[in-house]
RNA sequence: GCGCCCGUAGCUCAACUGGACAGAGCAGCGGGCUUCUAACCCGCAGGUUCCGGGUUCGAGUCCCGGCGGGCGCGCCA
């Protein structure tokens, strides 16, 4: 790639600069090359000369003359100049961008990808929430956040596993029983209050409908009590089933499901406690089992068994040995949450470190929330009050499409604003359909060429000398730098950001230049670059689960 | 009170983790289809990057102190 070739040609440089005595430096530590924002500061440019002012006790421009005076020659090096504090710029011939429009067209949907990832084994667990209802807004966002991370990670050669874990048991569970068995009491005529803190959405009265319509009333004069339980046993298959479903229709694939209450039925989960007692990490105070998490960089004890009722363990040591288990079976663990569990990380980590797991492998990916509004106004998300907008009214009603980009498109650390209306209504500047049109578009030109009959000789990049050319296999030539950048991060937004900017690119090359003309020799490159165009759009929108269309006809507009 | 995230054009967001004159989309104004899809393109206008200090060749980005918003800080998960 050019930015190893050129970091290599500096190194090079300050080499020979320093083999004649016009610098003291050898080897610099550290030599990074980018592309400068604005043209007229060439293709890439280094600031050595800079960073190496300290060291040197000179001007960084009198350095970075140094340096350019020992700069070797190169044929894809067509000037090498100096400009504002330091900065050396290069300006390259063109064979650079035709070699990466010929390895577009060579690697097809490899292009961008490597195998950086040598097979390490990377655990992403998203989306994760309890049983207790459909999948809401706020779940959405994890679902596309994890899965686009998780695109990423494959596609530089990571081995991938997708995870859900369902927290099945505890005091929420319970609740969520007694909710449903309220609703089919209340459907068989006796009306029972839903518990204080229970789940009083209407989706409760779904689950309670289809137990009544399989089971019929033979719970009717259960004790409330056990009746919860009961319910609970056949609810939470449904649940899940419906989770499953709705991660499927979004096309977010898991490979494993985990269930906490296989923990507890292994003895996991007191193994656990064993542990990190015979550790020494464990007091006792009030009644309860703390675990000294002060002293493992957490901001407070945490309580690992309750006082009182059955004196069960905390969510946290049954997280403990799932976090084992997973850790038995991946060298590398994502988990992603949401911005109201972002106090977990600490925790986790700190019970890991003493049960022998390095904190390291586990990264805690958070994302802010997510507000949606209705025609200006705010949508709730309160799960318990059941009035929340769930991931498959969403996808109903805007699309996957348009739902998996809006969600995925902005930056994890910031909130999500947005308005449905607008992403209905305005389907046409919506950047998910300019991206995808984009690629229709191509498509269409590639059929008119073959209806036309055109033969295809050899490609003659040179060809290409439009500044709207040039610009745009500038454009197809950052995708490996933006992926790799991306899956560093664990940023799939940008992505979608280079999506935009390249079919940006596409759509200024096609007002300027037509690609089926009477020049042949014309043709055939412009109809190259199209297709590797169309290929890096593909590849873009495959990592954020988008699908790339053959063709988007006008008439399909309302 | 403590911790995490955020504060950039009227609105929604970028700025490749310290680089050169801070960029896109929407909204506004004005242009462009006899030709491969106008779901497009071009131009104009729009900024004290919340405020105040500091670090250095160089700060929207890092540090300190404020202000404002979101989320946490239960023996819920």
């Amino acid at each position: 790639m050019i930015e190893r070739d050129l970091r290599a040609l500096v190194r090079e440089a300050v080499a020979h600069a320093h083999d004649a005595g016009d610098l003291k430096t050898a080897e610099p530590p550290l030599v990074t090359v980018e592309q400068p924002q604005r043209r007229e500061h060439g293709d890439w440019t280094t600031n050595v000369a800079m960073t190496l002012a300290k060291v040197e006790g000179r001007k960084p421009r009198e350095i970075a003359d140094a340096i350019v005076k020992h700069m070797p020659q190169r044929d894809w090096v067509q000037k090498v100049e100096i400009a504002g504090a330091g900065f050396i710029n290069f300006h390259l011939s063109n064979i650079w961008l035709h070699d990466t429009v010929s390895r577009v067209l060579e690697l097809t949907d490899r292009f961008g990808a490597s195998s950086e990832g040598e097979g390490t084994r990377v655990n992403v667990e998203f989306v994760s929430i309890n049983p207790t209802g459909p999948l809401h807004l706020g779940s959405a966002r994890n679902a596309a956040l994890g899965d686009c991370v998780a695109r990423l990670l494959v596609f530089h050669g990571f081995d991938v596993t997708r995870e859900y874990y369902f927290n099945d048991t505890g005091g929420q569970m319970t609740n969520f029983g007694l909710s449903v068995a309220a609703r089919y009491l209340e459907l068989l005529g006796k009306p029972t209050e839903i518990p204080e803190d229970g789940y009083k959405g209407e989706y409760i009265k779904d689950y309670a409908q289809q137990i009544l319509a399989e089971d019929g009333d033979r719970y009717k004069e259960t004790q409330l009590e056990e009746l919860g339980e009961i319910m609970r046993e056949r609810a939470v298959p449904l649940v899940k089933d419906r989770i499953r479903a709705s991660l499927e229709q979004f096309r977010v694939v898991m490979d494993v499901w985990f269930n906490e209450r296989d923990l507890y039925e292994q003895g996991k989960v007191a193994a656990v406690i064993d542990q990190l007692e015979a550790a020494g990490y464990v007091y006792e105070k009030d009644g309860a089992k703390w675990l000294k998490a002060t002293e493992l960089g957490d901001s407070r004890d945490r309580v690992l068994v309750r006082s009182f009722g059955a004196k069960q363990p905390t969510y946290l040591v049954p997280d403990f040995a799932y976090h084992l288990d997973k850790a038995s079976r991946s060298d590398q663990m994502i988990v992603v949450l949401g911005a109201d569990h972002h106090g977990q990380g600490p925790s986790l980590k700190a019970g890991m470190q003493v049960l022998g797991v390095d904190p390291e492998r586990i990264e805690v990916l958070i994302y802010q929330w997510v507000h949606m509004m209705r025609d200006g106004v705010e949508v709730s998300m309160g799960k318990r009050a059941g009035t929340f907008e769930s991931l498959d009214g969403f996808v109903d009603e805007v699309g996957v499409d348009a739902a998996r980009y809006t969600l995925v498109s902005t930056s994890s650390d910031t909130t999500l604003k947005f308005d449905v209306e607008d992403i209905k209504k305005r389907t046409l500047e919506n950047p998910v359909y300019y991206v995808q049109y984009g690629h229709a578009r191509i498509a269409s030109i590639l059929r008119h060429a073959a209806e036309q009959g055109v033969v295809e000789g050899d490609i003659v990049w040179d060809e290409l000398r439009e500044e709207a050319e040039i610009e745009l296999m500038r454009a197809i030539q950052n995708f490996e730098d933006v992926v790799h950048v991306a899956m560093r991060q664990r940023a799939p937004y940008r992505v979608a950001k280079y999506a935009e900017e390249l079919a940006r690119h596409f759509h200024r090359f096609y007002t300027d230049c037509r690609v089926v003309t009477e020049d042949d020799k014309l043709t055939t490159a412009r109809l190259a670059l199209s297709r590797a165009t169309k290929q890096v759009l593909a590849n873009a929108l495959g990592l954020l689960g988008v699908e790339a269309p053959e063709r988007m006809d006008r008439d399909e507009l309302e």
